[in-house]
DNA sequence: TGCAGAACCATAAAATTCCATATATTCTCC
DNA sequence: GGAGAATATATGGAATTTTATGGTTCTGCA
């Protein structure tokens, strides 16, 4: 199969069964077996109606800006909420995982989810609500010219 | 085959099958393999009904602007819809890729392709929307009399 | 002993690979 | 310079492999 850039990468509607199982897009699979996830971290978005899904090194990464910050202030307590809230969930050989319930109340989820690619992360959405969200977006980006801030690689940086 | 520029160059139309299956036009295709592209990114364009097309480093650049703003900026969420809107697509052996279904729709393409070449990157367009885009362009050019300002290659982008 | 999660199995749909061919385009040798 | 051979490109179709998804069985643990 194409060698795939190893981000997460567009976005993938798949079906929940009644026992909670959905399948992982298989380009998302394959970014996690590149980064050895042995599983997948989601906890419930801030910000939307949804979960932030990643591989579980981002895990320490969270871990890592913590001590980066002062212990006691806000943002502080937001990142070790998402540790208190987030879970770890394996995917199994056919390649799918379970959402744990309180996740798909948290994402209004019922019987389809939205895997959408962020790059480094990815969200988990009920359809209806991402579309919403999508529609948002780029009627934003449209305005304010998204494509226009691109930071060209191996030139500038700010 | 020609001398070799590695830009994109140029438009060629060809036919896309009932499978959505379509040639990268050649010259492109040396281009791509001169980036050391294994494959294409595509994305619906905010402003016309095309698709964007380039190499995948370019998704490297993109994920690299999300890391060096506020993640949860708007200008953050602009740039991940590009990536939650993009897919790679392989070339194939042949020479082709497949158009994904939505982008199909989004570009109002059925059985032929435009691959407009614009340099570091290109767009598909259907024929016939591409020369009513074309005529605009030309007529709004010759209005306001077109300059163009070249810059040199080390601050330039895309 | 009943239930949630894990491992298995089966299958239809979708995507990828492989093969065939027609039409150009370039090369080579005379 | 030109006829014919070799190469490259675009395109159609078939065969093969991957995915997504539904169902069943097994297993540990409460």
């Amino acid at each position: 199969m194409g060698a795939a850039v190893s981000v997460f990468l567009s976005t993938f509607e798949n079906k929940v069964d009644r026992k909670g199982r959905v399948s992982v897009p298989s380009s998302f699979r394959n970014v996690l077996s590149q980064q050895k996830s042995t599983g997948i971290i989601l906890y419930p978005s801030f910000k939307h109606p949804c979960l932030e899904g990643s591989g579980d090194e981002r895990i320490q990464e969270i871990v890592s800006s913590i001590d980066a910050i002062d212990v006691f202030s806000d943002e502080a307590e937001n990142l070790q909420t998402i540790l208190a809230d987030a879970k770890q969930v394996s995917v199994d050989s056919d390649g799918r995982v379970i959402l744990p319930h309180e996740f798909v109340v948290h994402a209004g989820i019922s019987d389809l989810a939205s895997f959408v690619g962020l790059g480094k992360s990815f969200q988990i959405w009920s359809p209806k609500n991402f579309s919403i969200h999508r529609q948002k977006n780029r009627l934003r980006a449209r305005e304010q010219g998204a494509t226009l801030r691109i930071i060209s690689s191996s030139t500038e940086r700010a």
